[in-house]
This record gives structure tokens, C-alpha cells and sequence, in this order.
DNA sequence: GCGACAG
DNA sequence: ATCTTGTCGC
């Protein structure tokens, strides 16, 4: 039905020795997980009116997830679950997961790459029986702000809420061109908009949907984020939940598990120079033996 | 036809 | 996604 972009009719060197993915199953499964999104609140909890409410039944837990690489070795991945108290916006826990990432990133694919791992790391707290398991999970990437088909379509968020049978938030650092929204046209309407820091503004695409909403957080900031909906929430409550959550640019849980996942690259990286060092200092030592010693 | 394209 | 210093401002 879709012609591939990937596709070359004529190819007549390099017969892929290394298989490309196969984009038929990747789609053929995005539309099968599409069918169970849900576009509308379905939760049991409610939003607390302000941070000292302490009833049952309110929404309390927010995770974020995230994967860092190394630039050293592109297929070393640490993918990161961070849980935050709505009532703080402190961190009450985190887990890492360190992979080994063999599948492309393609746009319009992300999860593909990226939602095994994160699962995984889902899976694993709430076998653990954690008291904190998200109500509600954020993600770094976009939900139905996705470029495929006319309606609204399948993005990391929407799909790892579906599998995880969790409310999902996307959040898009970077906007994804789908429906004719671009930077410019994302300029425009924010400029004509007319709007205090905190204020979205709807992402309407030539065909005239609503895609999620655009917001510039920080009074400084020009650069905005992209908010559009995952699973089991609606685009006006995740727009709450994000001002709610947002200290700085990014939401507090995105940005947290951004930074930790980032930082465990980069301690990892530190014990791994350690270590090359000790070794070039031994076989030093070792050849200082040799050479002295041999007498 | 060419360019654009979350992380 | 990753690399990277200082710099400007509250």
C-alpha cells in the first residue's frame, strides 16, 4: 500500500548482507497497537488542587523514561525509569538499564528502538511490587503528533502506553513535520498567539487536526516543546499535568531521567578510563620488570 | 525530483 | 541521540 522509503528497485550492488528492518512489520504492527489507544481520560485518579492535598485516590506518582548512548559505542544504551512525587517533584526512585541497542533509529519508528528497553524496566519494578509505580508515565517522544496517515497516528508515547497500559505524556523537544506544521508555521502561531510563558497553542495541521499543542515554558526560552497525548489521557489534562510538572523547559520527570541516564553514561564512561589506565600503569610496571630485571 | 524527518 | 567552553544574565 506504502511504498518504502528505503526501497531501491534497482539495486544492483551490495546485495544487503545486513538485513535492513523490515518497515511492512514495523507499520503492520503500529496499526495493530493502534487500535487499542485510547484518546480520552481513563484513569482513577484525580488531580490534586495543590501539593499539600493529601487524600486517597489522587494522582501522585509520575514516572519519566528516557535512553541515553554513548558516543563511544552508538549501541550502548542505558535506558532510565525515574519516579517522581507530584507533591515535590523529587525523585522517589530510579532504575537503569544498560543494552546493547542493534536497531536503527528510523524516524517515524523510534519505538522500535526504543520501547523493548523501557518495558523492560517497567516490568521489572512492578514484578518488584513497588509501592511507587507510576500512575502516569512521561516520555521523551512524541505520542499522536507522528507523521503517518491523515488522522492521528503512533508515536514512542502511544505506544509504550499501550503496552505498558498506562497513561502516556509525549514530549518532543524537537518537532516532528507532519500535516504541514513546521518551524515557521510553529513560530507563527505562538507569535500570533499572543501568550504568557505558560500558555500552549494548539498544533493545527493543514487538514485542520489538532496534533497536541506547542509551549514555550520558560519565560526566556524561544524555543518551545511538543506536547501531544500518549494513551488513556486526553491533550487538556496532559497539558495540566505538564505545567504542573515543569521547573524548567522540559517536565521535571523527562528532565530527570534525562540527566540521570546521561550522568550513568558518563560515570560508566569515567570507571571504563579508570581502568585503561591501571591497565597501561601494570603493563608498564610488567615491562619495567622485564627489562630490569631480566639481569 | 528534492528535501524533510521525534530520539 | 552525541560532542563541547565559555559566557551572559538574574
Amino acid at each position: 500500500m506504502l511504498r518504502q522509503p528505503m526501497e531501491k528497485p534497482s539495486e544492483t550492488e551490495e546485495p544487503s548482507s545486513t538485513p535492513l528492518p523490515d518497515h511492512q512489520n514495523w507499520i503492520a504492527a503500529q496499526d495493530l497497537l493502534r487500535e487499542k489507544l485510547i484518546r480520552e481520560d481513563s484513569f482513577t485518579w484525580k488531580i490534586p488542587e495543590d501539593r499539600s492535598d493529601s487524600e486517597e485516590g489522587l494522582l501522585r506518582y509520575i514516572g519519566g523514561v528516557d535512553i541515553s548512548f554513548s558516543k563511544d559505542d552508538p549501541s550502548m544504551a542505558c535506558g532510565t525509569l525515574v519516579v517522581l512525587d507530584l507533591r515535590t517533584l523529587q525523585v522517589v526512585y530510579e532504575d537503569f538499564s544498560l543494552v546493547n541497542i542493534r536497531v536503527p533509529y528510523v524516524p517515524g519508528f523510534l519505538a522500535f528502538r526504543e520501547a523493548p528497553i523501557l518495558l523492560e524496566i517497567l516490568e521489572k519494578m512492578k514484578k518488584s511490587g513497588s509501592s511507587f509505580y507510576p500512575q502516569l508515565l512521561m516520555v521523551d517522544g512524541n505520542g499522536i503528533l507522528h507523521p503517518r496517515g491523515k488522522c492521528f497516528c503512533f508515536g514512542l508515547a502511544c505506544h509504550l502506553g499501550v503496552e505498558a497500559n498506562l497513561p502516556t505524556v509525549g514530549i518532543g523537544k524537537n518537532l516532528h513535520h507532519v500535516d504541514g506544521l513546521n518551524q515557521s508555521r510553529v513560530r507563527e502561531l505562538l507569535e500570533a498567539g499572543e501568550n504568557s510563558c505558560k500558555d500552549f497553542i494548539n498544533l493545527v495541521g493543514c487538514s485542520g487536526h489538532i496534533w497536541g499543542a506547542a509551549m514555550r515554558s520558560t519565560q526566556g526560552s524561544i524555543k518551545p516543546i511538543f506536547i501531544s497525548i500518549g494513551h488513556r489521557i486526553s491533550l487538556q489534562t496532559a497539558l495540566r499535568l505538564v505545567q504542573m510538572t515543569c521547573k524548567y523547559r522540559v517536565p521535571e520527570p523527562i528532565r530527570q531521567a534525562d540527566i540521570r541516564s546521561r550522568d550513568y553514561i558518563r560515570k560508566l564512561k569515567m570507571n571504563a578510563r579508570m581502568k585503561f589506565l591501571i591497565g597501561e600503569t601494570y603493563l608498564s610496571w610488567k615491562q619495567m620488570l622485564q627489562k630490569y630485571c631480566k639481569t
